[in-house]
DNA sequence: GCCGTTTTCGGCCCGACTGTTTTCAGTCG
């Protein structure tokens, strides 16, 4: 059993009964137990009564449905509601603008009962006359329809936050005097994204909005108001544009930066004490004299609580720890001082060693760690035991060439099939910094996987185990290895785990960061950069050790030089094989 | 179905836009 798919049957049972027109209550509960449970690291199906209702929105009654699922493999709702509403109706509500009110209705009127066969109807103008649906409607469903085949619900951060940072970028120069700023999960760097949000604020509203839907970057405009405008972007991804005056702009930031669960919360607590907040500011229920809004930050002091970092706000534990004034400390990007996965030529990177120091150095950095690929991965150029002693000899006369920066010899060796590394000790031994992963084998069973990642733990050369989860976001589901069993060996070992900042992988992911600095594991932030511009891409593996609570303490690359060769070394768990032989 | 400084029942966040209506329901975020 995975979290994710008790995750999916609870969001599924929502679904369901908002098919049936249950009390929307009892369906926000099981829509808010899906997000929960998605959200923890730990393997449900271990846990017993007294530490699952100890999750936020999982009480006794959702506590037995995971231990049901847990024991037999099925939900005895999710049963009965799937024999009582057809099986195609869940489909019909991924269309946009088709709710289950619409859903229900047209399987009550026309038995509906599939994406085809809705289809089917609207191109024959059958819906027309139905109750609420006139032509416009039928026309907008056809739309929606479209869009869901064109698959893509969600988008990689990656994809989104350039076609984001461009935009705001083009509203600002169309008003110079206006204030823009992005919203929603984008500013919350969460790793993938529905839309794109930006908050404006200006003297003339109502000509942003018009200036915003005129712009180059947008190819198609799906609804457009006043205050609020949704559009869409050539590379198909919807933004939407909300105005508000500037005094409202703070408490407006806020409310659209979310999450929701985070609103909720705070929403709550406003309501506590007799206020209300909405995206215009926090007003006193009993006048509806407004106390704060223009700055994010009132917001939050009005309620007691230090400004809290957006990249936190998913309601897991964030508002708790601020009313303690025990927020962590995130690391920030200046913190790096220096990229631990790094390829170049001499396996299947893009540039030579020169240019690739040339680079980080132009990035501020003191070091850089060169690993490229081991000889197990042929086609990727990977280096044996003779090459990595030849490229260990050319960066030692780099390093004496360089008076600031230092190269640190390295290697990204694969782990074999058997779990066995693919190069010998001796070499591994010369190394400073000995990075380990998987590229082959992702479909072994969680045993063997699991074997494999452990005994790269053992081997006392590695220094990081890297993306440690295989996963390619959108397109790769992650190896079923036992992360909590490899991450307890590597906080015995006092190995460090990787988060990969490559967009498409961000591997380790924020809550697995967050779950090995529980464990007491350092981390290291890396760009896997094969062509010098993927340095840039630190700033995303930044973004997710912040969302995973990672402060600059727990990451080894904010060490400077010195101190960071010093705990590598201390890493390595025997005296190096040829030490005595060679005594210094 | 959850949850508790309004505690074991009775609340549960709030507003904009669209398309359909003629005062609003549905959907979305």
């Amino acid at each position: 059993m995975t979290n994710a798919q008790i995750a999916k049957i609870f969001g599924e049972i929502a679904d369901l009964l908002e098919l049936k027109g249950e009390s929307p209550f009892r369906i926000r509960a099981y829509r808010r137990a899906a997000m929960n449970v998605e959200a923890m690291p730990k393997d449900l199906s271990t846990l017993g009564e007294e530490e699952l209702t100890a999750i936020p929105g999982i009480g006794r009654d959702l506590a037995g449905k995971i231990r049901q699922y847990a024991q037999t493999g099925r939900v005895d709702l999710y049963e009965e509601l799937k024999n009582e509403v057809p099986a195609g109706l869940l489909s019909i509500l991924r269309i946009p603008g088709v709710g289950p009110k619409t859903a229900r209705m047209l399987f009550d009127k026309r038995n509906v009962k599939s994406i085809e066969e809705l289809e089917a109807l609207a191109r024959e103008k059958k819906l027309s006359g139905l109750p609420g649906i006139q032509e416009k409607t039928e026309e907008n469903i056809l739309k929606g329809i479209e869009q869901v085949k064109k698959g893509r619900e969600r988008f990689s951060l990656g994809m989104g936050l350039p076609v984001a940072r461009n935009l705001l970028r083009l509203l600002q120069e169309s008003d110079p005097r206006g204030k823009f700023a992005l919203a929603g999960s984008i500013r919350r760097w969460r790793e993938t994204i529905k839309d794109i949000d930006i908050l404006a604020a200006g003297k003339r509203p109502e000509n942003i909005a018009k200036a915003f839907v005129r712009l180059s970057a947008v190819k198609e405009v799906l609804e457009q108001g006043t205050t609020k405008c949704s559009v869409l972007t050539p590379e198909g991804i919807q933004v939407d544009l909300r105005v508000v005056e500037e005094s409202s702009f703070g408490a407006a930031l806020q409310y659209f930066t979310g999450s929701k669960a985070h609103n909720i919360k705070l929403r709550e607590m406003a309501s506590r004490r007799g206020w209300k907040i909405n995206e215009y500011g926090l007003f006193r229920e009993s006048d509806g004299k407004r106390i704060a809004g223009r700055e994010e930050e009132e917001i939050y002091s009005a309620l007691g609580l230090p400004w809290i970092p957006p990249e936190l706000r998913e309601d897991a534990g964030e508002i708790e720890a601020a009313l303690e004034g025990k927020l962590p400390g995130l690391l920030e990007l200046a913190d790096i001082r220096g990229d631990l996965h790094a390829h170049t030529r001499w396996s299947d990177g893009s540039h030579e060693l020169d240019d690739l120091v040339a680079a980080a150095k132009a990035r501020g950095y003191r070091y850089l760690a060169v690993t490229d690929h081991s000889k197990g991965l042929g086609i990727a150029h990977g280096l044996d035991e003779n090459r990595v002693r030849e490229q260990i000899a050319r960066i030692d006369a780099a390093n004496r060439k360089l008076s600031d920066f230092r190269i640190l010899k390295g290697i990204e060796v694969d782990i074999r099939g058997d779990g066995a590394l693919d190069l010998d000790d001796e070499v591994l031994s010369r190394l400073d910094i000995v990075v380990a992963s998987i590229h082959s084998g992702f479909r072994q069973g969680k045993e063997r996987i699991t074997n494999r990642l452990l005994s790269a733990v053992r081997n006392p050369f590695v220094s990081v185990i890297a993306h440690p989860t295989g996963r390619l976001i959108g397109e790769r589901d992650p190896y079923e290895a036992d992360l909590e069993a490899v991450f307890r060996e590597a906080a015995r070992r006092g190995i460090a785990m990787e988060i990969n900042a490559n967009p498409m992988r961000l591997d380790l992911s924020d809550r697995h960061a967050r779950m090995a600095k529980q464990v007491g594991i350092p981390l290291v932030v890396s760009t896997d950069v094969h062509i010098t511009a993927n340095l840039d891409y630190m700033e995303y593996g930044v973004g997710v050790a912040r969302r995973g609570w990672i402060g600059k303490g727990d990451v080894l690359n904010t060490l400077g030089t010195a101190a960071l060769l010093k705990r590598l070394a201390a890493m390595r768990h025997t005296e190096r094989p040829d030490r005595k032989r060679k005594s210094r």
